[in-house]
DNA sequence: CATGAATGAGCTTTCATTCAT
DNA sequence: CATGAATGAAAGCTCATTCAT
């Protein structure tokens, strides 16, 4: 009897949030709106989450654990450290591309509470162990720049998601040329080989 | 008397609002306490702003410039790009060591509503005009990789104003050793030559 | 099946509402904390009272004959009508003593919507008789002031409610010998004739 | 400009705090309510009190001061003790039937969260210093009984407030004789002396 | 120009009550 | 009988904005 409604109203409402939150920002998101775009009452969304707050970080485990189970679904970790990269990148250019609200809340993400950052942030990379480890591995082989991993990502992974959000917004227009480019770009920034680019 | 008195309000009111954007955040500062920490009455910030919304996109420019101040101070376009580069980034990355209201600011301009953003967006490059320049010259003489002016910043720029917060936010440890590892990672990723790496 | 369980719950429920009147008081207690207390669903409650109100005026009426129960317990009316109202007093100080939550309740129940309060009211004394039936013998025979009921119960019985009241929350520390004065002040207060104090 | 304004608002909100408070009691009292009754816009409340625990005790406090100001008033000390007690209840009794609001309001605060309350007490006693000093003058003469304040007050001045409360609901009606009766009762109550009553 | 008291819409959150199961 | 998820009105409180001074 509750199978299907629990879950549908707690992932209605995580659902609506995230909408919200990408057409709106966090200006203009309102408890009652997303009630009203959860088709719940606004009383509902205190049954699953127990303030505001909570609802927020679930939705950005929830996020994270998404884009996690893409980027690293068929991640094959006997594959040369490079193409592994590589792939990746794609996967997560692609997700990005495809899941427009996920793209475009991430980012807000960034400017909450400390204690509450500290919290995503620890969240974070414990769903991103994959990319941890191929870094460690990576900088043990002499293959990636000795940097930390927070480095890394900044010059590495983040690009692709600011600027999926910023094709997203219809701001710039990425072609299947720019994107083999941006690979070799995100490639050479972390690694200690070069290729030769066009 | 009002020569001086109204510049003084005027900045006095953009000093505090930058103040309170890099403490509180968007949520936390209200026009009175805006009011209070820049020494005037509530009222007297409508008198120098339209309303909130102008007096957000008044600091950004504000902040754009002083840095377009700082990273292109003694500028020589005479030298060779690499070099003009590399010098524009580690002024990046002093100038926002030094500035940490302007560091933790910047980034929470990237989620208001689209008609504010796209003005910011304008804006942003008509005083980043030579760093356009250097970009442009550099894709003509085959040195910087064929990616728009976007792009390339989000790999080479970017990061370090994104770093550079998670420093000063006690995040993360930038060793000085690490800064010349990221001046290459900055320089490789946006570059088509190669250059040695540790 | 019924038998027991109807009365347990109903019961259980009342049981729980002094409880928690007493710890939190009429603004501190919600439906659903009582239902947790008495371990039942919220919406149980409902199947025992009409409503909150109804829930009220029960629980008063319980206490009522508790008090009622415990001080006319052995109540002797062939003594000396003084000694039946020090032995009165004395039961109803060691009951207030012994029973917290209904001493704290009770005065709670003084400042309800003014229908309420006459329901109250006329059940109180309905309950209280046997106290009625002592004053209307006292003032016959001229041993007690010839005063209503309610000003003899306010200058000698209340007292010791609100002073029970009191101790109970630590405010003050009556000793016995303060007791042994105070059931002199209360004689006095309503009768006619004067005992040597101190 | 303000000197009228200011004193006149602060003063409606708290007069229309003491009407809301005797006639609906605490349930039934918002804000808002408040805020129309007042004749202002509900954000004008948190101008003048920092939030609704301040308004309560400071109504609180309002209310104790002017009791004391008419209970006081023309106390004079040289007076045998006997008859300042009984014209300081006889100005009770009437202060009480005069302020309807005030004398209904009164025993509603005895039921607020603990902290509250005891700076209420600490107040309270503070503002009645007079009786303080009455009752400390008497037990040294040995004229009252040897009882703390809190038992003097609970048995000889507050049954005045609750009777006078009962009256002016209606439920019960004082008489003058009653009244002459119950200052005997009263006096018998706290005093070692005999007075012949009736 | 400058003030800051006043506004009132809107926020998050709680809670008595209902009703499908 | 019993449940507890769901409701939505109403609570206390904040804050961008206005305007009389």
């Amino acid at each position: 009897m509750c199978a299907s409604s629990c879950k549908d109203k707690h992932q209605a409402i995580l659902s609506a949030t995230l909408k919200l939150l990408a057409t709106k920002g966090f200006h203009g998101f309102s408890i009652k709106q997303l009630a009203a775009e959860a088709g719940v009452a606004a009383g509902t969304v205190y049954l699953y989450f127990k303030d505001k707050d909570e609802l927020i970080v679930s939705l950005h485990s929830n996020i994270i654990s998404t884009v996690a189970d893409a980027i690293f679904e068929s991640h094959d970790t006997t594959l040369p450290l490079e193409q592994q990269y590589r792939e990746l990148c794609i996967r997560l250019w692609q997700f990005c591309l495809n899941n427009k609200c996920m793209t475009l809340c991430k980012p807000q993400f960034d400017h909450l509470p400390e204690n509450v950052l500290d919290d995503l942030y620890q969240d974070t990379w414990r769903q991103l162990q994959p990319l941890s480890d191929l870094y460690e591995q990576g900088r043990k082989q002499g293959i990636l720049k000795n940097l930390p991993n927070d480095v890394l990502s900044s010059f590495g992974i983040e690009p692709y998601v600011n600027l999926a959000g910023q094709q997203l917004r219809g701001t710039i227009k990425i072609s299947p040329d720019d994107l083999n480019t941006m690979l070799n770009a995100s490639w050479n920034a972390i690694s200690t080989s070069k290729i030769e680019t066009q």
